[in-house]
RNA sequence: GGCCCUGUAGCUCAAUUGGUUAGAGUACCGGACUGUCGAUCCGGUGGUUGCGGGUUCGAGCCCCGUCGGGGUCGCCA
């Protein structure tokens, strides 16, 4: 037997059994004539000593020990006197006063210490991700990404939910993300696709009569990565038959309140908020608005109308927008070289400036407050409801520029200005999402979730008149400004469903290649169904408090989707492309 | 594909802004030490400054290219 306990277990009570341990060396303090290990394993650490008087040849075998060594040791369990207790370790209490020492690995130096005060490189941590893992943090998130998914599973059991698994192996559909390829063997020449998400294959589920779906699904997607995205990620995918929205957004409400309340002893509203998709993005100008803070933006159109500052009033003639925001108390903690790195910022979304002011007892003061006279600017200072100290921004440009910029910057103020509490969470539910958005690049309607969405049913009849302003039943849940679900009702009614397709302008052979056999399945008597998927490794590293996704993944990819680790993707042999009857065409730079 | 940051000892960083033999802490090796818990003290090993070019009397530092890592815009139905 290799251990009777864990080295995170003992306490005062256990003194005088006598106990077996197996762990990794975490420190080694060598005084000679006796000698402290920090054993540790995943359930924590155990301080153990060697005296020389109990057995020289065990203590001999001890100095030697060095960091990550795997030991076994049976002792003692012995309550430390008062003044040896270390407050730092749960098991502080107590130590191991070892009787036999067993080296059962030992280890080469690691490439870093585990306990260090300054994380090596994430390069480093990537390539010794079995070292990294020993980490308490990664520890952390693994446990938490456990008891996630445990409590999601049991929730939606609860709940009347089946767990069905759908296929890797799929069909390529050149619609959305590109698409990772497998090539097949038996049919030459044709290649399976691994799923964007499992929608299609959930959708049929209902058809069949499964009328509560659930999985945790691997999901692949190969596009450019972020902190918060990798190209294989797991989502909790959801699907629901004879529901309306409502029941849908019900039912992961009760699963939100749950989580937050179980994982973070959180308190949370049983109902989460719901604002409309045109809403935040008028007061945020964004579709995942942080919420955690104010800062709201605001319309100055009409001020900057008959302002006599140019670049605002040709804006608002042209068609454009002119808002702004507030940053509380900020006049004096931003420079003007500050400033001028904001202005270089929002300029990444577009933005070809940034106007700001700061507010005085008189009014405002800033490069361009001369154009704006006494009237203007009260105008502009009581719209924004500013104050004295405050500094205002404000973005003059098409609609979508000013959004952009300016929730961009939001989010950046309310970060250095520590608008909020970090280990907070707010969660929200966005709803009424536009169906369709005119692509100007290629003149042509593309839907905004996907093509199987259900109009609102307000809005049908807007589907031959104004296909822009016909909102779908579609819904993010948006936690701290992250995307962290999405879903929609989808369409049952192959009448709607073909009004949708002639907008999208795919034609019936079209469709029927690309998803027939989606349309197969909606034929033969298809309930009224909608779903969800959560993103799962963004709630972990949300629930973590981490700032990216590779934190909360085992083993993730880096940026250019490399596993330092084992080295994918790597080539393959010769005789195996072969066999799968493909030739490498590389580009001439690289070949 | 664009923009930005980054690469110096096993690891984390420094190097007076182009100037002597590239330093420190830690790890590692050796020694001392019987109550430490970031142990302490003494000594030692350890470097093609990511790689390749260039400028210069002289390059870790400047320039060009390239590779890796990170952030972000585009992209992600």
């Amino acid at each position: 037997m290799y251990r009777t306990n864990t080295c995170g277990e003992l306490r005062r009570d256990h003194a005088g059994q006598e106990v077996t341990l197996s762990g990794w060396v975490d420190k080694y303090r060598d005084h000679a004539g006796i000698v402290f290990i920090d054993l540790r394993d995943r359930y924590g650490k155990t301080q153990i000593k060697f005296n020389l008087e109990d057995n020289s040849d065990t203590q001999k075998l001890a100095r030697g020990l060095r960091y990550e060594d795997v030991i076994q040791v049976t002792g003692d369990v012995v309550a430390r006197p008062d003044d040896m207790i270390n407050p730092k370790l749960s098991t502080g209490e107590i130590e191991i006063r070892v009787k036999t020492l067993k080296l059962l690995s030992k280890s080469a130096t690691p490439p870093f210490v585990i306990d260090q005060a300054d994380l090596p490189n994430e390069e480093l941590r990537l390539k010794h991700r079995v070292v990294d893992l020993r980490r308490p943090e990664l520890q952390k998130a693994m446990i938490l990404r456990h008891q996630f998914t445990k409590l999601v599973r049991d929730y939606f059991d609860e709940q009347g939910f089946l767990d069905i698994e759908t296929p890797i192996l799929g069909k390529s559909s050149p619609e959305g993300a590109r698409d990772y390829l497998v090539p097949s063997r038996v049919h030459p020449g044709c290649f399976y696709a691994l799923p964007q998400s499992p929608q299609i294959f959930k959708q049929l589920l209902m058809c069949a009569g499964y009328d509560r779906y659930m999985q945790i699904a691997r999901c692949f997607r190969d596009e450019d990565l972020r902190a918060d995205r990798q190209p294989e990620f797991t989502q909790i995918d959801v699907e629901m038959a004879f529901v309306e929205q409502d029941d849908v957004l019900s039912v992961i409400d009760g699963l939100i309140v749950r989580m937050l309340k179980e994982l973070k002893g959180i308190d949370y509203p049983a109902k989460l908020p719901r604002y409309t998709y045109a809403d935040v993005m008028e007061r945020f100008g964004s579709d995942k608005p942080d919420m955690r803070f104010g800062m709201e933006l605001h319309d100055l159109g009409d001020i900057a109308k008959t302002c006599g500052f140019g670049v605002f009033s040709k804006t608002i003639e042209s068609g454009g927008r002119v808002r702004g925001l507030v940053a509380p108390q900020a006049a004096e903690k931003y420079s003007r070289k500050m400033i001028d790195e904001l202005t270089a910022f929002v300029g990444d979304y577009g933005a070809k400036g940034l106007a700001f002011f700061r507010v005085n007892e008189n009014g405002l003061d800033s490069p361009i407050a001369k154009f704006f006279d006494e009237s203007h600017q009260q105008a502009i200072i009581s719209r924004l409801g500013a104050q004295p100290g405050d500094l205002i921004f404000c973005v003059a440009d098409k609609q979508s520029v000013t959004s952009a910029a300016l929730s961009a910057l939001r989010n950046r103020l309310g970060r250095e200005l520590k608008l909020y509490d970090p280990s907070s969470f707010s969660c929200l539910w966005v709803v009424d999402f536009p169906l369709l958005h005119f692509d100007a690049e290629s003149q042509r309607w593309v839907a905004e979730h996907h093509p199987f969405c259900y109009p609102h049913p307000d809005d049908v009849a807007l589907l031959t008149t104004d296909p822009g302003k016909v909102r779908a039943q579609s819904y993010d849940l948006v936690v701290n400004g992250y995307e962290a679900a999405s879903g929609s009702i989808r369409i049952h009614d192959a009448k709607i469903q073909q009004q949708v397709f002639d907008l999208l302008n795919i034609k019936a052979e079209e469709a029927e290649l690309r998803f027939g056999f989606l349309l197969e399945g909606l034929r033969y008597g298809a309930p009224p169904h909608g779903g969800i998927a959560l993103g799962l490794d963004r709630w972990v590293m949300l629930l973590c408090g981490y700032d990216n996704i590779r934190d909360v993944i085992a083993f993730p990819k880096t940026q250019k989707a490399s596993d330092l680790l084992s080295g994918a993707p790597s080539e393959v042999d010769e005789h195996q492309l072969k066999e799968l009857s493909i030739k490498v065409d590389l580009p001439e730079e690289l070949s």
